[in-house]
DNA sequence: CCAGAATGTGAGCTACCGCTCGCTTTCTGT
DNA sequence: ACAGAAAGCGAGCGGTAGCTCACATTCTGG
């Protein structure tokens, strides 16, 4: 009697309309959370939104928290993709300034790829299993920024490069953070990376 | 027969047993949503926790949002008072140095009141309706800043002071959040106070 | 064209959620 | 000592959450 525990396996999307579906419920469940927060967003609340029954969204996520895991992993590999591009292009031959303001510059661009939902993310989603990816991107950069910093050591004051590496990017990912929570327009103005850039090389520079 | 709409007046609690029944409640609170995340913490799992029937806690909490919305409030009132008081204790004579050293010392100071409640805050608690105690941590901060260096303006390279406020601002706070989220005993370290106050001199000072 | 796989449906199950209310127990002032 | 107020209790209500499954529809390759 006793029944095999139900592999429920959720079959990968192929055909071109399971595709769009997917789509549509990661887009819909972007709305509702941002609507409706966290804990008040319902599966069936997003399959309403997405125009799909309950059983089409579970037939592609297994639980509430795969969703919005799924949601999560999408958002973050995208911002990664900007940031990894703006960090392949980085010219070798300038100056220390240029290159910090490059890189700056490539965060801010980063969180330039949907800013609304980058900020429903932070204030409405609480910490979920898999947040990987957010530390993944920040990894990710502080590499970045310590091969930069190495490469540069000699016109640099700081004797610990790894401490001076983590101080500089944190100060900027506060300033990146705020963009994004209050003022994201802040985001698209040179000025203000200007500003930051400034404060992140005098500390830096010899 | 429409019956009045239960004006559900909680009673602040007089006894000295009832404060107490408070007290546990929030300390529960605080547990079992560092335990459970927000939206798998119940009512009924905090009164539980706290050894206190259900009632109890509805006597005092309107609702499960009251519930976290007291514990937020209550513990960025702390954090507050720890900024307000070494705000005020602000030598008027020393040198910029110093003095940014003593503000930043402050804000530290500040998320050393028990931060492992300020991350399970900041990692479990969606963005709920009353949480402008902690904007007004932020304002405080920056007020206090704006008007440290408007009184030091000779001194500094930088014209437009509530532009460089706000940058300072933010890259202390993106230090912080570090410290609270990944590396408490970051937050004793003073010489990792002494380097981001380096960093922030160097941006200021002329 | 059709068989079978992939996709889509939604009524409905279980479980637990937030919360109430009639009641008992404890405290306080006189 | 005792009356009334304050504090504490917990079974249980109405509701909704996450999720399943038996079935209908659409697509695909041969």
């Amino acid at each position: 009697m006793a029944r095999a525990p139900r592999t429920t396996v959720r079959k990968a999307p192929t055909q071109a309309r399971a595709q769009e579906t997917v789509e549509t419920i990661l887009a819909a469940t972007a709305r509702v959370l941002a609507r409706d927060g966290y804990d008040r967003a319902s599966t069936n609340k997003v399959a309403e939104a997405a125009g799909v029954s309950i059983g089409s969204l579970y037939q592609y996520f297994p639980s509430k928290e795969a969703l919005v895991s799924a949601l999560i992993e999408r958002h973050m590999s995208r911002m990664l993709q900007v940031l990894t591009d703006a960090g392949a292009a980085l010219p070798l031959g300038g100056t220390v300034r240029q290159a910090t303001r490059q890189i700056i510059a490539a965060s801010y661009a980063a969180h330039r790829v949907n800013p609304k939902l980058h900020r429903v993310l932070l204030e409405q989603v609480p910490r979920i299993g898999t947040m990987g990816s957010i530390d993944t991107f920040e990894e990710r950069t502080l590499t970045l920024v310590e091969a930069f910093l190495s490469m540069h050591a000699s016109e640099l004051r700081r004797s610990n490069l790894k401490l001076a590496a983590k101080v500089a990017v944190l100060a900027v990912r506060g300033t990146t953070l705020y963009c994004v929570l209050r003022s994201p327009e802040l985001l698209y103005e040179e000025e203000f990376i200007d500003e930051v850039t400034d404060m992140i090389v005098r500390y830096l520079e010899a």
